[in-house]
DNA sequence: TAGATTGTTAATCGATTAACAATC
DNA sequence: TAGATTGTTAATCGATTAACAATC
């Protein structure tokens, strides 16, 4: 509500890791620390700690530093990690299944709902804290219960059209695991894209740029 | 071999997002496109389309363009998806499991030799492409065989252990899935960290934002 | 040749880092 | 009070964008 301006991906990027980081902390019974020494841990500079806790108003003290309680409170917040968002899964798959069974949603602040499928044999089962709804009434489901978020868990060719329906019944958020971008940016609605072949080709140049530095040495 | 200079994150981290694309419109049949044409499309620009492709040697032709076919060729070289690499998979939970099963290594240019688990009852079994040996035999399978890069699928706990054991045998490169923060960057081995959960709070806050826009609109 | 479009250099923009006054 | 460390402004650095000469 009181955003000093736009706060930036990269900043927005590192919060989850500095929650991450704060958590553990705290269950080492750590109490305090100070930028620097977190900087020196996490390996970042101070200078860009501070930067980034100031985008959301500044939550230390001047020579204490910040406390780890308070701090991992913010950033909770911050993450929307108490919001009561809600989530819907679309595409029970073997990765849909896979999530569904292993992903610790609360953990990131979110409750499953439903999850869908256009497999009719599937329909009715109980996967992980869930139950999966027949495709064909998603379209009223989210209308009434209002979902905060989709996790787009389905094949790449119908990803398109099933994302145009779910923002035109209000979903907010997508969780795009499809491998096929999703171009709804225009629309302002976020998608954070997990695409895993990207992922393992990254890591595949940096090996391969390594590899090149060893060369030619 | 003849790089330039050190080509940043930024930029071989839009590398497999281009090669996907491409790949989309040699599909479609096109044969030859414009960076102006494929920065429209993919939502960039065509400076930037120039910038990164020149990083590598720039593979167009003035007047011209790209030729699609050869600029596929030259990503998937970038990729290394030709240079025959190989990979081990290291716990084989519900996660390793999903990934064995479900994700496509040889797309991404790899070949999954063997799995790993300290669970007996599981060794031997055969999982997607590959078998599942003991956890005692990696260190001298590492040794011998030589893989390119690890996938880290096992418990956070044991994960930072595991990694520095691999890096000793000589691992180039790790897949880390773990959550844990694995700091080798010292050792300059490349890690790609895949934290599902990182990216499901950045969502969420993406959508408060959103939200408060709304509000504030 | 004329038109198109690259490769590459220069300008701009944004993000990171450094510095320091404010203050606990 | 003196020391520590923040919040915040200024300086630097790097990445993106714009411009244009080279050339197909």
């Amino acid at each position: 509500m009181e955003r000093k301006q736009e706060i930036s991906d990269a900043v927005i990027g590192r919060m989850p890791r500095y929650y991450r980081y704060i958590c553990k902390l705290e269950a080492e019974g750590i109490q305090r620390i100070s930028s620097k020494a977190l900087a020196e841990q996490m390996g970042l500079t101070a200078s860009q700690i501070r930067q980034d806790f100031n985008c959301f108003g500044g939550f230390g003290q001047q020579g204490y530093g910040y406390n780890i309680e308070k701090l991992k409170e913010e950033l909770a917040n911050i993450l929307g990690l108490h919001s009561g968002r809600t989530a819907i899964l679309v595409g029970v798959g073997n990765l849909g299944r896979a999530l569904l069974n292993n992903f610790d949603f609360e953990g990131s602040g979110f409750r499953v709902l439903y999850a869908f499928d256009c497999d009719l044999s599937i329909v009715g089962q109980q996967i992980g804290k869930c139950t999966v709804r027949k495709a064909e009434e998603m379209h009223d489901y989210v209308l009434v219960h209002k979902p905060d978020v989709a996790v787009l868990t389905l094949s790449r060719k119908v990803a398109p059209a099933v994302a145009r329906n779910l923002v035109e019944d209000g979903i907010k958020g997508l969780w795009n695991f499809t491998g096929e971008d999703l171009h709804l940016e225009g629309l302002g609605i976020p998608v954070e894209n997990v695409h895993l072949s990207d992922s393992m080709m990254r890591l595949s140049q940096f090996v391969n740029a390594h590899e090149s530095d060893h060369t030619e040495a």
